[in-house]
DNA sequence: ATTATCTATAGATCTATAGATAATGC
DNA sequence: ATTATCTATAGATCTATAGATAATGC
């Protein structure tokens, strides 16, 4: 049984090595973390995943928190710099006249496409967002990463709704991102209650719907 | 330190002492399993929270796992009726002509009705589902008990847009689905996000909103 | 000489079971 | 005589740390 950096003969410095193994846990962690949440993976999975010992998590990262919020951060920056950049060039080409469906495209269809474009690593840390942003716990990561994306939204949809009140932008924007985020997870549910139609992994089917119907809910609360 | 059960001097029943230690239980466990999942509650937290002992956990429930499955089943059944009795009762008053948004009041709100009405118990609840059905664990749970109050929802939603394809219903079904779920969650979000305009536990807010929103979402996804 | 990885182990919990005790039931 | 509750404890597992070993760095 040969130790795993005996397959590949090649000499690695150090940083290589270092960034290597941080990304192999990250990735393990991340898949873990995602199915199971915080407290229903030990360390012992992850290292048994990577195929180290855990005292190298600790080694790398100090203690379960840290890694489990290195997870997080990890990808953070990516999804939120992509839609904060599609959204602001959709302000420039609307041109001051941003249309909430405009606005929704940018904001989920750059998000979904990143999940789709980045493959397995990414879905994963779509499910493991969707899992944190329903807990508690969980929330404070959210606020302290995603509130600048989200308010660069919720201004979008101001300037499309001028006559809308406050509560109403965000109540709208609640039920975007609950459908959103139940879309992350890809629990499988919706699989198996459409009887096979419809699947947890096909998010282009709901980028072909999502924003569209979500722009008719906003619209739809005018009349109240 | 007085024994709890020496508070109150009369005697019990043994019958009432077992329906009132398994109902304490059972809220203990509820309201924890809502707030940290399955794997972040210890049976010692349980029972320090109820004043018993562990064993007595395990006396009435087995096993963890079992306690768990007992929270979820206590409430399910009500809940579950509850929207069966109302969407059947709007289909006999609909005469064959249910509306998208009808079939959503009677989903939606008698569901956020016996939220508001149950009190914390249930809401806790609530927050327990929420945590549940977006975790693949818990997806067999939510398969079990609830696929026939959303097939009934599914049923309706056919007979308003008998020219839908079942993947639009079941996708739309999704969206609103994930809604709900986040509002059960009560995370916390909606509140620091919208600096109070919004509060997590202002049902009667999104009972307000929610099925009009949703309704009009499913209508939109015709002209594609 | 420094950094990556492993061995050994402490100390704390956690779930679960066996068996004792205290209360109600008839 | 039966049921509810507690005491004591086994056995497994988990996080974390100290210190040894093996590799790269210069």
């Amino acid at each position: 049984m040969p130790k795993r950096s005996t397959v590949k003969k090649k000499r690695r410095s150090k940083a290589e090595q270092r960034a290597e193994s941080l990304e192999q846990i990250l990735d393990a962690a991340e898949y873990l973390f995602s199915r199971h949440g915080l407290h229903g993976v030990t360390l012992r999975d992850v290292a048994h995943r990577v195929g180290i010992h855990t005292t190298l998590l600790h080694y790398y990262f100090d203690d379960k928190r840290n890694l489990f919020e290195a997870v997080f951060a990890r990808r953070a920056g990516e999804t939120s710099r992509l839609r904060m950049a599609a959204m602001h060039q959709y302000e420039l080409d609307s041109a001051g006249r941003p249309t909430v469906e405009g606005a929704l495209h940018a904001f989920l269809d750059t998000d979904l496409d990143l999940y789709m474009r980045g493959g397995e690593p990414w879905m994963n840390y779509g499910a493991f967002c969707a899992r944190v942003s329903n807990t508690t716990e969980g929330a404070a990561l959210m606020d302290a990463y995603f509130d600048p994306v989200v308010l660069k939204l919720v201004n979008l949809l101001k300037q499309a709704l001028p006559d809308y009140s406050d509560a109403d932008i965000f109540w709208g924007y609640h039920f975007v991102t609950g459908a959103l985020m139940t879309t992350l997870g890809r629990s499988g549910r919706i699989d198996r209650l459409s009887g096979g139609v419809c699947r947890s992994n096909d998010f282009a089917a709901v980028k072909k719907r999502i924003a569209k119907f979500m722009a008719a809910g906003f619209l739809a609360l005018k009349e109240r």
